[in-house]
RNA sequence: GGUCUGGUAGUUCAGUUGGUUAGAAUACAUGCCUGUCACGCAUGGGGUCGCGGGUUCGAGUCCCGUCCAGACCGCCA
């Protein structure tokens, strides 16, 4: 053993016991006469003392050429500090070293190993070893650790197994793009990378398991967010002989235990609505219930009172702003090109300010009275001193542009806590959306969710009409994870495929192994997938998943520290059958 | 594919209307300092102002292009 104890282990208690410690120089203090070095490892800090008078002279003289992030080792004899620091663990004793061995000097880190440290976001990540030193970021990933633990004790306990699926599959033209692996051993042949393992846990139902569960990286090669990462993971689960409501129940007590063992928090029972619901109360379909800001639809109030920018359109919709009625003109303005943006893209806000003494005073003032306004406030919950910021237009467009104004005005107004966290079903999906560029139906969830049992005969005549058994759970306005009932019928799949715009023949060699299965005595099953980063990131009070990713991609896909991806050699390209682009000429 | 923001010392940033030798903090180096713990004090080194082109007597600053980074829209069954 290099080391004794480790750096967060010793007090008071160990006075004058002699102690090996290794780790890493964190900082050193030269007084002169005497040179503090603080010695850092996973679990804490310890203070080391070189003294001119106390120490061997040649430990003394070589502790002065101690620089940060030097790995050593040292002997020495725990002593009780002349000025203790109350602020740290380790703070009531130091090491009075006897013998200093310098495992491996280093070079001078390009940022600060510092909880707040100077370096910024692109140099973090290419140095992302030494970022990962940071206890910030070591203790977001030691959170995941006990985060992912916790998740897999439940599930266990609750009988779920886990089994691997494999990460070699196959493209399939449903859903995001895949990345793609060349196969060496078959000319011209890909694998892809699972975007899920949807079809291989309904294979295990198939096979008897009764509850599946994995927490797997998935892939999608698409565009990136703060909260999006090319691979990411996922708890995936499956569960037989299940209706939605088993489903729901089991997962929401998942997510609950996870409330009380991870952050001490008892979370009630969940609330559900339903997609149409959370449009028209939020214009989004996982809204952050946290704070109010409900949609109020003033179209019964608003319309033909001579305002033509109203009455020509589907919806007029408003959200109250709470104080808002002290905001100036000149920062309502700025909201006002805030929902212009190309980004949102609402052709403009009317305002109302409610005073505080019950008088109204808004854009729109010759067209409306106070009577008309009063019942705007109503609609919106609006109260004296609060703002009522109403748009119209097309009534989902709306809806959404009104949303994206309601999320930001909660950002900066603080209403987004990250200690405070409100959780909820989104149920009664559509199962079809039409797709006017593709001019056919995709599916909403994925093409295996069943639709609602009493609405299959609306599959012939008005498939956007119908219902699927597909939920999503949303916490704190992030989707963290969603699933469904399956089709378990080999009829039924197939009806869904052809509505998709599969023929037989694309359905029979894109999914045929499944089709297959389901007439060897498929039983009814469903599941759900929770995406882990965005989880723990919320439950660690971020929305940024990256900072709880050891090694993350960057915006463009990019790892920067190993940079990759990177081209191949003409060789390997050959190998595996893939002409290289030629150079270009010139 | 699009919108916006940024790129200046190792690092994080400031840099006025286009005008003298491009600054600060921190990091680094050296010296001083008898209990530091964000130690303090002094001194010093450190710059292709992302890259290319243009306007101008003169460009870190203005214009065009391009690359990189970040946020967002599209996209993400």
């Amino acid at each position: 053993m290099l080391r004794s104890h480790h750096c967060g282990a010793l007090n008071e208690s160990h006075s004058q016991t002699e102690v090996t410690l290794a780790g890493w120089v964190q900082k050193v203090r030269n007084k002169g006469f005497i040179v503090w070095t603080d010695l850092r490892d996973r679990y804490g800090i310890t203070q080391l003392v070189f003294d001119e008078d106390r120490s061997p002279a040649e430990v003394y003289k070589k502790s002065l050429t101690l620089g940060r992030e030097d790995v050593i080792q040292i002997m020495g004899m725990v002593i009780e500090r002349e000025s203790k620091n109350p602020n740290m663990p380790t703070g009531g004793i130091e090491i009075l070293v006897r013998e200093l061995t310098v495992l491996n000097a280093a070079k001078t880190p390009p940022f600060t190993i510092e909880n707040q440290t100077d370096g910024g976001d692109e140099l973090r990540m290419q140095y992302r070893y030494l970022d990962l030193r940071r206890t910030p970021v070591r203790e977001n990933l030691i959170f995941r650790h006990k985060v992912t633990l916790a998740i897999r004790n439940f599930l266990s306990q609750a009988d779920f197994i886990d089994v691997e699926t494999p990460y070699l599959i196959k493209s399939t033209p449903e859903g995001a793009r895949d990345f793609v692996v060349p196969s060496r051993m078959n000319n011209g042949q890909f694998y892809a990378l699972p975007q899920s393992p949807q079809t291989f846990k309904q294979l295990l139902m198939v096979a008897g398991f009764d509850k599946y569960f994995q927490i797997v990286k998935c892939f999608r090669d698409e565009d990136l967010r703060a909260d999006r990462q090319p691979e990411f993971t996922q708890i995936d689960c499956e569960m037989t002989f299940v209706d939605q409501e088993d489903v729901l129940q089991q997962f929401e007590n998942l997510i609950k235990h996870l409330l009380k063992e991870i952050k001490g928090i008892q979370h009630g029972d969940f609330p559900r609505m339903t997609y149409d619901e959370a449009l028209q109360k939020y214009g989004n379909d996982k809204p952050d219930i946290r704070f109010g800001m409900n949609f109020g639809e003033l179209n019964a109030f608003a319309q033909n009172k001579g305002f033509n920018i109203f009455d020509s359109q589907a919806l007029v919709v408003g959200i109250a702003v709470k104080g808002g009625a002290s905001l100036t003109r000149k920062e309502i303005d700025r909201w006002i090109d805030w929902v212009k943006r190309p980004q949102v893209g609402a052709k403009g806000l009317v305002w109302v300010k409610y005073n505080k003494d019950g008088t109204f005073k808004s854009s729109v003032n010759k067209f409306f009275n106070a009577e008309d306004f009063a019942q705007w406030a109503e609609a919106t919950g609006a109260k004296p001193g609060d703002l009522i910021f109403v748009m119209a237009g097309k009534t989902h467009e709306t809806r959404v542009q009104l949303s994206a104004l309601r999320m930001e005005i909660a950002t900066l107004m603080g209403l987004r806590k990250p200690d405070e966290f409100a959780a909820l079903w989104v149920t009664d999906f559509p199962l079809l959306e039409w797709e006017e560029e593709t001019q056919r139906y995709h599916a909403m969830h994925h093409p295996f969710t069943a639709p609602k049992k009493e609405q299959f005969k609306l599959l012939d005549k008005n498939p956007e009409k119908v219902m699927a058994n597909a939920y999503d759970l949303v916490l704190n306005g992030n989707e963290i994870g969603g699933g469904s009932i399956r089709i378990h019928d080999t009829e039924l799949q197939e009806k869904i495929f052809t509505l998709l715009g599969f023929t037989k023949e694309d359905a029979r060699k894109q999914f045929g192994f499944l089709i297959d299965a389901f007439q060897y005595g498929a039983p009814p099953h469903g599941g759900i997938a929770l995406g882990l980063d965005r989880l723990v990131a919320i439950l660690g009070g971020s929305e940024t998943i990256r900072d709880f990713i050891a090694f993350p991609k960057n915006n463009n896909g990019r790892d920067v520290m190993i940079d990759a991806p990177a081209a191949l050699e003409e060789e390997q390209l050959h190998e595996l059958f893939l002409k290289s682009i030629p150079k270009d000429p010139s």
